[in-house]
RNA sequence: GCUGAAGUGGUGGAAUUGGUAGACACGUUGGACUUAAAAUCCAAUGGCCUGUAAGGCCGUGCGGGUUCAAGUCCCGCCUUCAGUACCA
């Protein structure tokens, strides 16, 4: 009986944690309205995609600093809305069921069943009943529409704003094109009201697409072959693939885009407008990257055609003595004289075959070759030599240039390689060593009617008169492209779209959503189709067409192909903010009532990985809709916070390898995968091998016919790779061609060295838990790395640096700090956190570790801290007898702690300094505990002050208090600076800047009272040994500097 | 190369307008309690010097400067991290 007694006043966190999740669950304590007297608050996390791997302890540090936000402004008397749901559409489930054949659907629905278990045990404030899941069709129903909405319109550059392209099409049939101002195809000709009333409705619809904010093109895409889809740019990092690192290579393709480069100017614009980190709306400035300068027009000698160049320095025109086009310019091909065709076509093909990756990490060298054909100089009418050169980019302006080598490196470089001349047209400048771009500081020379101007007056004439001779205009130019919009995957959003005479038509709204069909196989079809062309049945409420296989069949039983495409993963992400103001309307959207109440998010948190991807489609998405007066806001989010990772430590250990004829066994290492294979690689001690490899493995997927002849280029025979099953069998050729140094084939059971051994050192990452059990035990290190985690060292030797045998302490172990991730066993789940210290201490803790901002290293060791900090707290309410809490009158001191600590976490909750409110309850936990403090009137308004980061505890505290209601809603006490007005202070005396002592003195005295009692002072004397203060500062309520 | 952020004890980090550098923790050391461990509590803890104490000297990446006073402001460098990269 006793002993249940006094375990009762123990503070059971596991017990406590789990009775109010509950308790919120059932009482849905955080269920937000759509309308009330209370003022509205939208604290939003970025959802999660989610992942076979669950949560590690970074992941919930955003959601927990959102979560303390949100419940703070619940005390302060706001209606907030914390909603939180799943990215749940993306890669990895698909490649988990191209491999098991188990549904994506039911991979994820498992996955998000882990996080939401994850999540509840964190005790997060959200409002699960607004959920959204963007691979729910009820959810993706809306990408659709929105996707719809987005094909119907066009951007009216008139009014700067997207309108409907029933208005357009009116336009055409009543006045032609020619007086439309839109953003649209580049190309798109020029026609009368006649003509397009004469158009076929082929023609037409071919004409509209060039308008429409989505539209299907042939464009220049990235294309990942091992992934088999195309990418979009953000969705590269490096020059591979973001998900895998695979290959990218450029290739045309017929897809859907997105014309985001309509609202390019306003994108940027609207940075201004938010409050948002700097670095990202730096890295969206750059990606936008505006350029502002002229369009120039050069004709070709000899010919109809003319060369078209953007410049950011027209005032430069008349030192360009050459021009270059991308490889890929459609010019090339036409330009180009008989007698350079031959090389002009061996350089383009070999351009084309290089990959984004080899292209990037072979930037030094020039290369370029002559086309034959001269433009002529605007001005001069000289004839300019026309190049092609990989350094000029098909993508960006015009993919030409006019080449100014005086003023610009790269021209520079270009032409010295090729021996062109370089005409120097700056005042004063000595171009012999280096190109001279310094704009701000040049003189035009040399330059007929520009001669003695500066850059800026110069850029303005030569417009002028580009614009008399019709050669050339002003223009801005924006590094944005175009957003391709179309993905060969399975596991996406379908579009709602079927082909009539090979035109695009959308499926009537009425119809969605148009559901992802079953399919056999999450493979391409047989005849290259995506995924999608294996489905037989494709099921949706439809009234007019049925669905016959892959054909859409309308009354007339007429057939029509269906989109096989789907969506990219940031089509459900783009918009979902807005959706869980109303997440359950079937017939809009979302309703005006809802939007209206809502407006906008107030605080969203989230990575700084998403800057040029999903921040900048939702503040695209969120323009266009309220272009369309769908939301009030053009911009979706007011305040964003970018938090910190969290790294975790890895543990590595040194060992050297021998590669012997029983040593490297990688036999069972079957690799469709390019990222498994890098990690070999990497930790395989073969660092300078790996771009080698990349070039294989890109070559092989390019062709097997070029890879073939590149083997045997290399003198490596069909016979030594063409038996093997995997690629590495290919890297160990490689690796023997490049560096000599020894050869391993495969034969069957092991590899054989056909020259000498080699050594090699490796850094394995190995589980912490795994590296204190083996310490420094050479057998058990040994026997772990053989045989437990690492199978292809299965047969290895270790060896020292010297290359003798290690016998027993020769393996280093050596700790770093990286981002968590499972390959290098570092991650930490908040399971164990949360069973073993429980939600608050983790909630705590992930606070305590730092600026929320700041990337940070994890080390479990120190949750210690809050944790017993949690207990100190609880000792404050209960000891072996009871609750301890009374009526007592709060002493002074205790009046004192509580409002310091009031104020203090109040700034740092709107500061988002999460740490520092952690040590200031620390401080008051400590400091009230010495003052022994009883007093309800001090340890009830504290409970709130902590509730927004320890909710479990300060309910738990809350009830016993005699509440029989949720502390959620409980008023934020107010603070009252009264308490801590203080009459005396503890001044620092210093000496020349030196503070050697304190003196308390009252805070009312004067200056010259400070001044007198401090000189009085028998410290002073002894400081000053005699001297005569040279001058004495006093900062009444600060401090005293005495100069001597 | 360019852009941005940051360099403070053994570690994570504090110091809100220039005013007591190192709050709060972790770790370490010593002690109490305990058969023991865990847990808990107490004390010390930037470096160096003086036998201790009192005290002194040096200390916020480096070098200068402004100021009575600089982690904080200014100038010049170095390093690290992140983003970006032939953008005409």
């Amino acid at each position: 009986m006793t002993f249940r007694f006094r375990d009762i006043m123990k503070y059971h966190f596991n017990d406590i944690e789990a009775k109010w999740q509950k308790y919120w669950a059932d009482n849905k304590t955080f269920k937000a309205v759509n309308n009330s007297n209370k003022p509205k608050y939208y604290v939003l996390d970025m959802f999660p995609y989610p992942s076979g791997a669950g949560l590690h302890v970074g992941h919930p540090l955003g959601y927990i600093a959102s979560d303390i936000y949100a419940r703070y402004k619940r005390h302060k008397g706001f209606n907030v809305l914390h909603p939180q749901g799943f990215d749940s559409f993306g890669l990895p489930a698909e490649q988990y069921a191209i491999q098991t054949g188990q549904h994506p659907a039911i991979t994820t629905e498992a996955n998000i069943k882990t996080y939401r278990r994850q999540l509840d045990q964190i005790g997060f404030s959200y409002d699960w009943s607004r959920e959204v899941r963007t691979s729910d069709p009820n959810y993706y129903k809306w990408t659709q529409w929105i996707f719809i909405q987005l094909f119907e319109s066009w951007y009216n550059l008139e009014n700067d704003k997207a309108e409907a392209i029933s208005d357009l099409i009116k336009r055409f049939s009543s006045e032609g094109n020619t007086n439309v101002n839109a953003i649209c195809d580049d190309n798109v000709e020029m026609f009368s009201a006649e003509n397009w009333n004469n158009f076929s409705s082929e023609k037409q619809q071919q004409i509209l697409l060039q308008y429409r904010l989505t539209y299907l093109a042939e464009t220049e895409v990235n294309w990942c072959p091992a992934l088999g889809t195309v990418l979009a740019n953000d969705e590269i990092v490096n020059g591979v693939s973001e998900r895998g690192g695979h290959p990218v290579i450029r290739k045309k393709m017929t897809q859907w885009s997105m014309r985001i480069s309509a609202y390019a100017e306003r994108l940027l614009q609207g940075l201004e407008t938010i409050d948002w980190p700097d670095s990202l709306k730096e890295s969206q400035r750059n990606w936008i990257g505006k350029s502002v300068g002229a369009q120039v027009e050069f004709r070709v000698q000899s010919s109809e055609f003319r060369v078209s160049v953007f410049t950011t320095r027209p005032d430069t025109i008349f030192g360009a003595s050459f021009m270059t086009l991308a490889p890929e310019h459609e010019l090339v091909s036409k330009i180009t004289t008989p007698e350079q065709k031959q090389e002009v076509d061996a350089y383009t093909e070999a351009t084309t075959k290089r990959s984004e990756r080899d292209r990037m990490a072979d930037v030094k060298t020039i290369s370029g070759v002559f086309t034959g054909a001269y433009a002529e100089h605007p001005f001069t009418k000289k004839p300019i030599p026309i190049w092609i050169g990989d350094y000029v980019l098909a993508g960006y302006g015009t993919g030409a240039v006019m080449s100014v080598p005086c003023g610009d490196q790269r021209d520079y470089d270009f032409a010295k390689h090729f021996g062109i001349d370089i005409p120097n047209i700056f005042e004063g400048v000595d171009i012999s060593e280096e190109a001279f771009a310094d704009k701000d500081n040049s003189i035009i020379a040399n330059s007929d009617f520009i001669n003695g101007m500066n850059y800026k007056k110069a850029t303005k004439r030569v417009i002028y008169e580009l614009e008399q001779i019709g050669q050339g205009e002003g223009k801005i130019n924006y590094r944005l492209r175009d957003a391709v919009f179309s993905r060969q995957r399975y596991w996406g959003e379908p579009f709602p779209v079927y082909y009539v005479n090979g035109m695009p038509q959308m499926i009537d709204a009425k119809h969605l959503p148009i559901k992802l069909p079953e399919v056999e196989k999450y493979l391409p079809t047989e005849t290259g189709e995506p995924p999608l062309g294996n489905a037989t049945v494709w099921a949706w409420d439809a009234k007019k067409c049925a669905v016959v296989s892959n054909k859409l069949a309308d009354d007339a039983n007429e057939i029509y192909p269906l989109e096989l495409n789907t969506m990219p993963g940031w089509a459900g992400s783009s918009q979902y903010f807005n959706r869980y103001m109303d997440p359950h309307n079937s017939e809009e959207i979302f309703s005006k009532e809802a939007i209206n109440y809502w407006q906008q998010v107030d605080l969203y948190i989230g990575g700084s990985e998403h800057a040029t991807g999903h921040l900048l489609y939702s503040r695209f998405w969120q323009k266009f809709m309220f272009d369309k007066g769908l939301v009030p806001h053009d911009e979706f989010a007011k305040k964003l916070i970018n938090q910190g990772m969290i790294l975790g430590t890895s543990a590595l250990l040194f060992v050297f390898r021998e590669m012997s004829s029983k040593g490297y066994d990688v036999k069972d290492t079957d690799l469709p995968d390019a990222d498994d294979l890098n990690k070999i690689i990497v930790s395989g001690g073969f660092y300078d091998k790996y771009l080698e490899y990349n070039n294989l493995y890109d070559r092989y997927l390019n062709s097997k016919e070029e890879f073939k002849k590149f083997m045997i280029e290399k003198d490596i025979s069909e016979e030594d790779w063409k038996p093997h099953k995997n690629f590495l069998d290919l890297l160990q050729n490689e690796i023997y061609n490049v560096n000599k140094k020894g050869r391993f084939i495969f034969d069957d059971d092991s590899f054989q060295t056909l020259e000498e051994n080699i050594f090699k050192s490796n850094d394995l990452r190995v589980d912490l838990k795994h590296l204190d059990e083996i310490t420094s035990d050479f057998v058990k290190i040994s026997s772990f790395i053989k045989d437990t985690k690492y199978k292809e060292f299965k047969n290895a030797i270790f060896l020292n640096d010297e290359g003798q045998k290690v016998e027993d302490d020769l393996i280093k172990s050596k700790r770093e700090v990286e981002k968590m991730s499972k390959s290098k066993y570092n991650v930490v789940s908040p399971d164990a956190i949360c069973e073993q210290y429980g939600a608050d201490s983790l909630r705590m803790y992930e606070m305590f570790l730092g600026p929320l901002e700041q990337a940070k290293p994890w080390n479990t060791a120190g949750i210690t801290g809050v944790h017993s900090f949690l207990k100190k707290l609880w000792k404050l309410y209960f000891d072996d007898n009871g609750l301890k809490v009374n009526d007592a009158e709060p002493s002074k001191d205790n009046l004192k702690t509580l409002h310091k600590t009031i104020k203090k976490v109040e700034d740092d909750i709107k500061n988002f300094s999460f740490n520092t409110s952690v040590s200031t309850f620390m401080i008051a936990a400590n400091e009230l505990t010495a003052q022994k403090c009883t007093s309800k009137e001090i340890l009830e308004p504290l409970l709130i002050v902590i509730s927004p980061y320890a909710p479990h505890i300060a309910e738990e505290l809350w009830s016993k208090l005699g509440h029989n209601t949720s502390i959620s809603t409980a008023s934020f006490p107010i603070f009252d600076a009264s308490h801590l007005v203080e009459s005396s202070k503890n001044y620092p005396i210093s000496f020349n800047g030196k503070m050697r002592f304190t003196i308390e003195l009252p805070l009312d005295m004067s200056k010259e009272d400070i001044e007198k009692a401090v000189l009085a002072h028998e410290k002073t004397q002894a400081q000053l040994q005699g001297r005569e203060p040279k001058k004495v500062i006093v900062v009444p309520g600060k401090i005293v500097n005495i100069v001597s």
